[in-house]
DNA sequence: CGATATTTCGAACCGGCGTTCGATCGCCGC
DNA sequence: GCGGCGATCGAACGCCGGTTCGAAATATCG
């Protein structure tokens, strides 16, 4: 971190530009090589000289583009994290079911995870990081949870799923979900494709609305939200009028 | 690892059972504390020193009941695996719809990895191992994976659960009982057995026959095996005449 | 009560790994 | 071409943490 961006004055030169655009591309083939390692041994267990092999540098020179492991790390997740808030606005933005919309976002979301060209593997290792970049981390992460928690209520205000408690099965949503890094490995018998495509699947379905134990509520989807809300239930509290989702 | 268990002969004294007992309570004790340490600073982070705080004793004397940090990591595990594969065999063994065998299963899962009294939370970190540990706890977390997966394929085959494909469905299903152990923290709002109780229920939700789409079978349970498996079905192949759930 | 084995601990060891140093090379602008 | 800045690297540093050492305290047995 010793000279890094000199920003020299307000205005650089038209070389100056093409330095940085190539400075940034070097950071993210660093990043993308350093995700492999990590997604491949974990964090810990990964070595600075590993992840220099792996993108094609020496350790030290590791040190003109990032500040630390750590920050590497950090960059890796909020990269993932940006596109997952990505899927989910375009979540929030769509029309239609809810149960659609939500098994759209749980196939992105472990696309996202899996696919080698993002570091979306490297999410579970936010204990990893220490207190200073890893609080910026998590706020992020909590946000995309809470919007996905507020999907899953707006499902259950109109009827279309069903859910004791709305914060229990978004994390149990996000658990199926997020669990495919654990396990999926490229090159196998199964794509990436299809892996996501049948555990979206799995993952909506266990939101969906009950056919044989409580209420029967599939219901064409459209119904104007806040209807539907029985007293007794554990959905959003107090009136979001205008908002469809809650944040 | 210098001088533990010298075994003088094949019959010991009295008082040597004695002291034996003493030696693998002290253990336990042990594993108890290290895995609320690890729990808590996930296990890169806790230190040997911390252990032996946790457990009351000095960082030295811990070596004298397990062999290295691995090991303890991998008692933890193994510990925990076996509380797992008692619930299965129990699962297994049970009589009734498939769906209410797994939804048990799965609330006993819960339970084994959130509950303070087990080191369950550290099965996470089996990437922390060196192979030579690693491999034996891999091999039973895969028995145990199996043997979810082999439930998931009977209610398959009784018509009581869909899937488009059951290892991903038990992949998915395991996938959000483990999350628990992610983000639940003892002494919240939400007691132990009240999450146990909504993750297993959306578990198994995921893989109850489907209503509106694919096929309606919705049945009472006990309808003999094997039967009702259309021929393109991706269930367990070849006839497995005498035992209720493949391996 | 001596002898032996077991437990305990403070202190030191040492290997690995993140990180830094100092120097060299190469690219770009004047 | 030449001066300077950024990129690159081999080597070394320093720290942290798992592990070991040697001895002292404690329990067990004849």
């Amino acid at each position: 971190m010793r000279h890094l961006a000199v920003n020299r004055g307000p205005e650089g030169g038209p070389a100056q530009v093409r330095r940085e655009r190539r400075r940034a591309e070097e950071r993210l083939a660093i990043l993308r090589a350093a995700a492999g390692v990590f997604r491949g041994r974990g964090y810990a267990r990964a070595g600075m000289r590993e992840i220099a092999l792996a993108a094609g540098l020496s350790a030290a020179n590791l040190y003109h583009y990032f500040a630390s492991k750590d920050e590497i790390l950090s960059f890796c997740q909020h990269r993932a994290l940006d596109q997952l808030h990505s899927n989910l606005e375009a979540a929030r933005r769509a029309r239609g079911p809810v149960g659609a919309r939500l098994r759209e976002l749980a196939r992105a979301h472990v696309l996202c995870l899996i696919r080698e060209v993002e570091g979306g593997s490297a999410h579970f290792e936010v204990d990893a990081l220490p207190s200073g970049l890893r609080e910026a981390v998590v706020a992020k992460r909590d946000r995309y949870e809470l919007g996905v928690r507020g999907l899953v209520a707006l499902g259950i205000r109109r009827g279309e799923l069903w859910s004791g408690e709305p914060a229990l099965a978004a994390r149990g949503f996000l658990g199926a979900v997020n669990w495919t890094a654990h396990w999926f490995r490229p090159g196998g018998d199964l794509s990436a494709e299809r892996v996501a495509q049948h555990v979206a699947e799995y993952a909506v379905a266990g939101l969906l609305a009950r056919d044989g134990t409580g209420a029967r509520r599939v219901r064409r989807a459209g119904a104007p939200a806040g209807r539907r809300t029985r007293p007794g239930a554990v959905a959003g509290r107090r009136g979001m009028r205008g908002r469809e989702v809650e944040d």
